[in-house]
RNA sequence: GGGUCGCUGGCGCAAUUGGCAGCGCGUCGGACUUUUAAUCCGCAGGUUCUGGGUUCGAGUCCCAGGCGACCCA
């Protein structure tokens, strides 16, 4: 520690004005705390109870009746109420709030005016006895406190938090300090990944950890971030997907496994999407896309009756009813009800296009008739799927990794689960033919090099593992963050990631 | 990538046709021993996102840029 340690000089490049004044008066309270031997910014605390605690012990405490237990709760300062000779403070810790009760005539002159001298924001521990207010205020009756931890920075509004967006996204600390909502995205978030991983421990399945740095990104439609790697000496790319990898493991042996894990795709950023997110993945042997949807529903269902308790949904204005079965019905038949077009793969691709013409749906020449399907799909249908709808069956062309159809060529065993026009999940009856999926690859490869950067690269080893032999295997996948958005009813994806990407901050100069 | 909208004290928001930049919270000073966004009185705090332009005069109109939101591709 250097002398002065806290002179102001250095002014941090994001404040003007008055916010420099508040910083200077703040960190002058620091220097003159030293001055008198005592540390703002102290070791530690022990406490002997959190807020959530003492409100489900105390709770029957008649207004008015005091105890003699003598507790040590520490946390934020929120709110100050000023009576003169008596004060009301508002502290809350990571499980609730509680009051503080000081009065002068217990803490004597020189505490009470110490205490006079903390601002917003600032972290306290304090110590005394618990009591109820006549108000009925479960409330410590402060007999000693101490600073945990000088804020130096001002809080929001108290009353209308924080608001604008930008600074909510890029100071997500302040956003969880003012903003209750945003604390309540991030208990749903958590108790949604802690569902699925129950549910599912409980039956057996087992959690993986598969590479992030891949030499091939497979296993989706993406552009992926590339890297280096020096030592080796190659390039690797951050995965768009962990499911090649999760299903050499289905050929090793492990019938039943997922991930939970960050996956990275090189778009842009959006309200829709992050450049980086969490994907779940499960593959399970000798079961199949039916199957498949069955768990679904129910991990689904899991997660919301943990978090939110009720299947009754409100996601941004609009009611979504998630109790199960949900509606599964073809891609075909869907088109058919949302735009009187019968379509499929075996559709002559001159009158694919002529549809795409009349719709007014862009197209590369190369694409086929599966692919034009899929644009049709989107364009026409898959906005308008309001409640859950596992939408069934996909053109092979747009498919990669789905095995073929059963009865209907042309086609993929393969389903995505639609909510409020989004894609929620996407699954498949798994290929496992080396040898179709060898040519698939192939076939990738050339839509590579004539110009469609999304198209999948060679992957050689997966098709040695598949040659030895993956079995019958149902896989699905969904995103951990469009799950939270429907549990949470939020409309932007920036809402249930912590710390969203956004263009860099633009700073005064 | 295109279109529309927004950016005003630390935070939340006003400002009629282009005419003295205001209010609430917070800060600072004062009153108050059971408050609940405490209340009451008073003070301070602004290069209206940045840079140009039009004008006697610009938060407001025009051009360019930055960041964000919404819609479209």
């Amino acid at each position: 520690m250097t002398d002065q340690p806290e002179t102001p000089a250095f002014v941090p490049a994001d404040l003007e004005g008055a916010a420099v004044a508040e910083r200077a008066k703040r960190i002058e309270k620091v220097v003159q705390a030293r001055g008198a031997g005592t540390e703002p910014y102290p070791v530690g605390f022990e406490r002997s109870s959190t807020c959530a605690e003492l409100r489900a012990r105390f709770d029957h405490l008649e207004p008015g009746e005091e105890t003699t237990e003598v507790v040590r709760v520490a946390g934020r300062l929120l709110l100050f109420r000023d009576q003169g000779k008596l004060c009301f403070a508002t502290i809350r810790d990571g499980t609730d709030s509680i009051q503080l009760f000081v009065s002068r005539s217990v803490v004597g002159d020189e505490t009470f005016a110490a205490f006079g001298d903390v601002d917003l924001g600032d972290w306290l521990g304090a110590e005394g006895v618990v009591m109820k207010t006549r108000k009925g205020e479960l409330s410590i009756k402060l007999s000693a406190f101490e600073s945990l931890a000088k804020s130096l920075r001002p809080m929001p509004d108290k009353w209308h938090g924080l608001a604008d967006v930008d600074t909510r996204f890029r100071q997500r600390y302040v956003d969880l300090i003012a903003n209750d909502d945003a604390r309540r995205v991030f208990e749903i978030r958590h108790g949604a990944v802690w569902a699925i991983r129950s549910y599912l421990h409980d039956r057996g399945y087992i959690e993986v950890e598969t590479p992030v740095l891949q030499p091939i990104a497979g296993g989706a439609t993406a552009r992926p971030f590339l890297t280096h790697h020096n030592a080796l000496d190659m390039e690797f790319a951050l995965r768009i997907a962990p499911e090649l990898y999760l299903k050499r493991l289905i050929v090793g042996g492990l019938e039943k496994v997922f991930e939970i894990g960050r996956v990275f795709r090189n778009e842009g950023v959006s309200t829709r999407h992050n450049p980086e997110f969490t994907m779940f993945e499960l593959y399970e042997a000798f079961t199949d896309y039916h199957g498949m949807a069955d768990l679904t529903e129910q991990l689904i269902v899991a997660a919301a009756q943990a978090t939110i308790g009720t299947l009754q949904i409100d996601w941004d204005g609009r009611a979504i009813d998630i109790t199960p079965p949900f509606r599964r019905a073809t891609m075909r038949d869907l088109i058919i009800e949302h735009s009187d077009l019968d379509v499929h793969p075996g559709v002559p691709l001159a009158e694919m296009q002529a549809h795409c013409d009349a719709l007014e749906i862009p197209y590369q020449p190369t694409w086929g008739s599966g692919k034009l399907m899929l644009e049709i799909y989107e364009k026409t249908t898959e906005h308008a799927i309001i409640e859950p709808t596992f939408v069934m069956d996909y053109p092979r062309e747009v498919s990669p990794f789905a095995r073929m159809h059963r009865s209907v060529p042309d086609l993929t065993e393969r389903w995505e689960l639609i909510v409020n026009g989004r894609e929620l999940a996407n699954a498949f009856s798994e290929l496992n033919d080396p040898i179709d999926q060898q040519r698939r690859f192939e076939h990738q490869a050339r839509m590579k090099q004539l110009g469609d950067d999304e198209a999948q690269g060679m992957d050689d080893d997966y098709v040695r593992a598949l040659e030895y032999g993956l079995p019958p295997t149902g896989g699905v996948g969904m995103g951990i963050d469009r799950l939270v958005m429907l549990l949470a009813g939020v409309p932007s994806v920036r809402e249930v990631i912590l710390f969203p990407h956004l263009r860099p901050e633009a700073l005064p100069r």
